[in-house]
DNA sequence: TAGGCTCAG
DNA sequence: TCTTCTGAGCCTA
């Protein structure tokens, strides 16, 4: 092993962390600590309808959506095929042209599903970057290999691929001499093995899937991705340290930069910037004027070729949608015919996610015909969780929603279009977004405890341990999906906890707010001080959740101004000709119940079908965890932790005693409430 | 938060 | 007459 390995692993093994921190910071520069890897497949699409048919290598390829060639194969490129190429101009120049119709994504995706699980392999910070790209922080395995000295010195000194700039032949440099004279900051092990971590991840891309891809190696996802299309077509390229800059130079308009389109190059253009020499040129003033303190030091930055961003490994989409565009609709029953289309549709692509939705988006592109543009407008709405079901483990629609759903869809349509004027609508899309997660089972009590991130389900087994926060609770209490919510007698009944996701209210968000955290902490400062003396015992444990925390949590947060928000519970598309949440709003004003609704499905039971309390019907007040209170699932209950279990039957012994003491109480641990407040509905039996 | 705009592949 | 379709993030009211 040469000496100027190990000495070099010395450096880069001292991490980036730790100890050593300091140490490794003053030998590799801050930018270059990290290893970023950028890999783009080859005109994707192509090369996917190629693996799915091989005759077709031979032949010039052209992907179709409409009336375009959105890619094609490189020998139809030898063509002048390009990118979004009208198809009679692409046959014109290309009468053999082979066309794929690319309208249906799903092969795409489930090709780029499979990409993403081999570079899971390699490491799990994996961002896609649309369905062909992707950014790899690698910075840790490398860090990894250079511990174990996993890597055969004699090739420890050769670069996998291109470098770039170029290493001159004559120079008499070797790769890593190159890297050496570049930068003296220690980081050309760490880019070194990058690109043979690279080629690794390319030979095993192309070994299981039979696809070709190009890579950038550098230290940033910027430089990462630009250097690697300094070589196209199965090839990979790492840029030596400190070439940013010229590098970026070298790529001419402003608009090569990731980061800048159309629009900000325009803006540029009219302050006299087009090249991105031009951009590293300008006094950051004069950009500052024109974009704003932000954006001007961000495009100077990324002009240098200087990027922080992390690479954010790539979760669930936090919307799935779908639109097509059409020859101009211009009645409502035509565009009401094709969002239905749509819908069956988005439904499917929504199926496998295991994730609900909770509101839904329309959009509508508009064209004016006196004006000779079009532009698109979106409006969305909530709806209902309870429009879904588990089905073999996939998401489908119950009896009756779609129609309730379309219902919804045409009136946020109306909202944006005034069928009394004459119009053209040229494009439909639907989206689904605000997806909650879904655990299987109708019976699973984490269906009614679901937080609102779109992250994870908070379990019920979190109850008797320490995981569990107060805001967890509060916000799985908040968002209680229950069939009721569709019943706006029984919401209203309940509208403590069985708020369904509301667009307009903040308890229908996936994710809390910070500004709702504080409310949390207020409410919950103010509940431990005067509400609720018996939770002292826990005050000292906030992230603990006592059940009793959950009945008060709902009762308390009612009377919360903001809570006004939990009055558009829901909505019934069908009957309501009202404004968003207008309908139901009425009916919660109202005194008098309204009636059942048809959306309410029967998996629990309303609040209000229990008049008597639950616990006084529990006439033993020393009930085992036998003798549950009536109605209640053992299913359910015995599923349930131990501890969770007498807690739970604690509780209801306490409410009992009290109820069973003072009728009238209305004491926050009384049992006024708990008919409705409890977590005793919840496990209540589906009859 | 809703909706528009911009950017990306 | 029309540059597809999909998704994310930022900005503003």
């Amino acid at each position: 092993m040469d000496e100027d390995f190990l000495a070099d692993d010395q450096v880069s093994a001292s991490g980036d962390s730790g100890a050593t921190d300091a140490h490794l910071s003053s030998v590799v520069s801050e930018d270059h600590r990290r290893v970023i890897i950028h890999i783009d497949m080859d005109y994707f699409y192509a090369q996917v309808e190629e693996i799915l048919d091989p005759s077709l290598r031979e032949k010039p390829v052209g992907v179709k959506q409409r009336f375009n060639v959105v890619t094609s194969n490189y020998i139809a490129r030898e063509y002048g095929i390009r990118k979004m190429m009208l198809i009679t101009e692409a046959v014109k120049l290309c009468p053999e042209l082979v066309l794929v119709n690319g309208e249906d994504l799903t092969k795409y995706k489930n090709m780029s599903c499979r990409i993403n699980e081999i570079m899971h392999k390699y490491t799990p910070n994996v961002e896609k970057l649309g369905l062909d790209e992707n950014y790899l922080d690698v910075t840790q395995e490398i860090q990894l290999r250079l511990e174990q000295r996993d890597c055969d010195p004699n090739t420890a000194n050769t670069v996998e691929g291109f470098i770039y700039p170029p290493v001159e032949k004559d120079s008499g440099l070797s790769d890593k001499e190159a890297f050496r004279k570049a930068c003296g900051c220690g980081c050309d092990r760490r880019l070194i093995f990058g690109t043979h971590l690279a080629k690794e991840i390319r030979d095993s891309i192309f070994r299981e899937l039979g696809l070709k891809c190009c890579a950038g190696v550098s230290h940033n996802k910027l430089l990462a991705k630009l250097v690697g299309s300094a070589n196209k077509q199965n090839k990979q390229t790492v840029l030596l340290p400190n070439c940013g800059a010229d590098f970026l130079a070298s790529l001419g308009s402003v608009q090569s930069l990731t980061g800048i389109g159309e629009k900000t190059a325009q803006i540029l253009e009219e302050i006299g910037i087009k090249t991105v020499r031009d951009l590293q040129e300008a006094p950051l003033e004069l950009l500052t004027k024109k974009l704003g303190q932000e954006q001007a030091s961000r495009l100077k930055e990324i002009s240098f070729g200087k990027d922080d961003t992390p690479v954010k490994p790539t979760g669930k989409p936090k919307s799935v949608g779908l639109e097509d565009s059409c020859p101009a609709i211009s009645l409502r029953a035509d565009a009401e015919d094709k969002f239905r289309h749509l819908l069956v549709r988005l439904v499917k692509n929504i199926a496998e996610d295991g994730r609900v939705p909770v509101a839904i988006k329309v959009t509508v592109r508009k064209y004016d015909s006196t004006k000779r543009t079009s532009h698109r407008e979106c409006k969305q709405d909530k709806i209902s969780p309870s429009f879904f079901r588990q089905k073999d483990g996939k998401l489908t629609l119950v009896d009756g929603a779609p129609e309730k759903i379309l219902a919804t869809v045409m009136k946020v349509f109306e909202r944006m279009v005034d069928l009394q004027q004459p119009y053209n609508i040229t494009l439909l899309g639907l989206s689904f977004f605000k997806f909650q997660e879904r655990k299987a089972g109708s019976k699973s009590i984490a269906n009614f405890l679901i937080k609102k991130s779109d992250i994870e389900v908070q379990s019920i087994t979190n109850l008797s341990n320490e995981s569990l926060t107060l805001s967890d609770s509060f916000s799985s209490n908040r968002s209680f999906p229950t069939a009721m919510d569709c019943d706006p007698s029984t919401s209203a009944a309940v509208s403590d906890s069985g708020s369904m996701a509301s667009l307009s209210g903040s308890e229908s968000d996936a994710e809390p707010s910070p500004k709702k955290c504080r409310r949390l902490a207020s409410f919950l400062a103010r509940k431990n001080s005067s509400l609720m003396p018996a939770a002292e015992d826990d005050s000292s444990s906030p992230s603990k959740l006592r059940v009793a925390d959950l009945r008060l949590n709902s009762k308390e947060y009612d009377q919360e101004p903001c809570s006004s928000n939990s009055n558009h519970l829901t909505d019934i598309p069908s009957t309501s000709t009202k404004s968003p949440g207008g309908f139901f709003r009425n009916h919660l004003s109202s005194s008098t119940p309204a009636k059942q609704s048809p959306l309410t499905t029967p998996s629990i039971p309303s609040a209000s079908a229990s008049s008597t309390h639950p616990l006084v019907m529990a006439s033993n007040s020393s009930c085992s965890s036998t003798e549950l209170p009536p109605n209640v699932d053992p299913e359910v209950f015995n599923a349930l932790p131990s501890d969770v279990q007498e807690e739970l039957l604690q509780n209801w012994r306490l409410t009992n005693t009290a109820s069973a003491t003072s009728s009238n109480s209305t004491t926050a641990s009384g049992g006024e409430s708990s008919s409705k407040n409890t977590l005793y509905r919840y496990f209540v039996k589906n009859t």
